[in-house]
DNA sequence: GTCCTCAATCGTAGGTTTGCGATGAATAAA
DNA sequence: TTTATTCATCGCAAACCTACGATTGAGGAC
C-alpha cells in the first residue's frame, strides 16, 4: 500500500502508534543508537559516527527516522545537534508496548 | 545494507531479537492479526480474510512474516491451516521489549 | 478416478528503506 | 572575509515491502 494512500481498514489510534514505535525499532542500528542515548543521556551526532560504523549520512538518515517517531529529540547547539530521548514519547512507547503483550497465555 | 551482505556492525543477540520482533510488530495489519489470535486464541486463515479487508494472498504473506518472526505457529488440519500464538516467542518478545525499556528518566 | 475447498506460492507493479558519496547551510574561528 | 567544523539533505543504486490476481498443491468429498 502506498504512503498516502487512503487504506480500507480503519486502525484504532494504539494500532497506529504500535507500527509506528515497533517501526521505528525494526532497525538494529537504531536500537543501538538509543541504547547508547540511554546509556549517555544525551549525545552529539558526532559521538555516534565514532561508534557506529556507518557514513555520516546513514547515521544522520537514522536519527531523523527515530526523531520523526518522536522517540528522541535534537536540540541545536551550533554547529553541533545534541540529540536526547524523549521522555514522553518514551513512556508512551513503554506503556503501549507493555499493554499489547499483556495477554498471558 | 543487502539481505544476506555482512554487515560492519556486530550486534549482540538482544539487539537482533528486539528488531526482529519490532519488524513483525512494524505493520498494523500484523499487530490486527496477533490482536485477533489473542482474542480468539486460534483462528483460521480464512477468519481473517473474513474479519480483514486484504486479498487472501497478502493475509497469507502476513501470516508468513509472523511466522518466519516466531510469533505465531501454524497447525495444518487439512484442508485449512489453524495459526495459534507461540507462547514461547510471544513471552520471549514481551521480555526483549519490557527489559528495553526499562530507562526510566 | 474427478471435483471442490482452502491456503501457500508465483509473478508483477509500485512505493519504501538502507546505504553511500557529494553538496549545502549555519556557525565559529582565524 | 576566508576557512573549518558539524550536520542535514540531495541524488543515486540496490534491496526490500506491500499489495494484487493467478496459479499451484494438498486433502477431503463424491
Amino acid at each position: 500500500m502506498a504512503k498516502g494512500t487512503a487504506s480500507k481498514i480503519n486502525y484504532s489510534s494504539k494500532e497506529e502508534m504500535l507500527a509506528k514505535y515497533a517501526k521505528a525499532l525494526a532497525h538494529p542500528v537504531r536500537i543501538r543508537i538509543l541504547q547508547f542515548l540511554e546509556s549517555q543521556a544525551c549525545c552529539f551526532t558526532g559521538e555516534l559516527t565514532v561508534e557506529i560504523p556507518l557514513a555520516q549520512s546513514t547515521i544522520s538518515q537514522h536519527l531523523k527516522e527515530l526523531k520523526d517517531a518522536g522517540l528522541i529529540q535534537g536540540d541545536l547547539m551550533p554547529p553541533r545537534v545534541k540529540y536526547c530521548i524523549n521522555k514522553k514519547a518514551w513512556t508512551e512507547a513503554k506503556q503501549v508496548f507493555v499493554s499489547f503483550f499483556e495477554y498471558s497465555i
